[in-house]
DNA sequence: TCAGTATGTTTAGATGATCTACATATGGCG
DNA sequence: CGCCATATGTAGATCATCTAAACATACTGA
């Protein structure tokens, strides 16, 4: 399917701060939920996650940590602030607005009495 | 509210072309609908539509046509196209692609089970 | 041992489509 | 006459992502 860029930039920080809301995860794993939760529909490239990762820790919506298991590679661990519980909750405002409004489009023409 | 940047630029095209897909109309009547539509939430600055439309035209998504009612100011018809309506279902499953993506991760937390 | 693949993170610089801000025009109303 | 709502248009700035590449390590199989 492909997401294009606007879907993209519209919907990967409330995805992001949507998972990290369930619990602490890591760059590489966030992609591959997205992908596997997607059904493979939506994959970024890791450039395109990483600088908006950062962003965020900039921003105070995330907070980040070095994590090295034995014998494996380290990792970046990101866990969500109150402060991107905050955002998150206004992505999902501003989602649900939009949503409803093209509910109403797509829905039964009788609706349009405008 | 006020949609972010993002948020409008990523649902702008989906809103134009099902309000088109309704039947025709023109700029100004269009952010009054969906400013209508949206219960005042969304109101979108005439000069972020504008735009929008040629762009469409341009890509052949929609066409034009002047119409001069008795005693009333010219306005600029829009109607969807073929082309248009293709596109339209693409942003149809692009929204949903996303959307059942954030109702999984916005649901109850069992069904994380990744 | 060596190549290939999956894991994992980073960033410099290009890109490009909207947003800002303004301009233009006219009909109706008090 | 002045103001507001109606109605459309565009030049140039803006700015956050995308592209593309690099770096690093663990494991697997030939």
């Amino acid at each position: 399917m492909n997401l294009s860029k606007p879907m993209t930039a519209a919907s990967i920080n409330a995805v992001i701060l949507a998972l990290l809301d369930r619990g602490d995860s890591y760059g590489y794993e966030i992609i591959k939920n997205v992908r596997a939760l997607s059904g493979g529909a939506i994959d970024w490239p890791a450039g395109s996650l990483y600088p908006v990762l950062h962003r965020m820790r900039t921003d105070g919506l995330v907070e980040s940590y070095w994590q090295q298991p034995e014998g494996e590679r380290r990792r970046r661990y990101y866990s969500i602030t109150a402060k991107g519980r905050k955002a998150l909750g206004e992505e999902k405002a501003q989602w649900m607005t939009v949503h409803n409004l093209l509910m109403q489009l797509w829905g039964p023409d009788p609706a349009f009495g405008l």
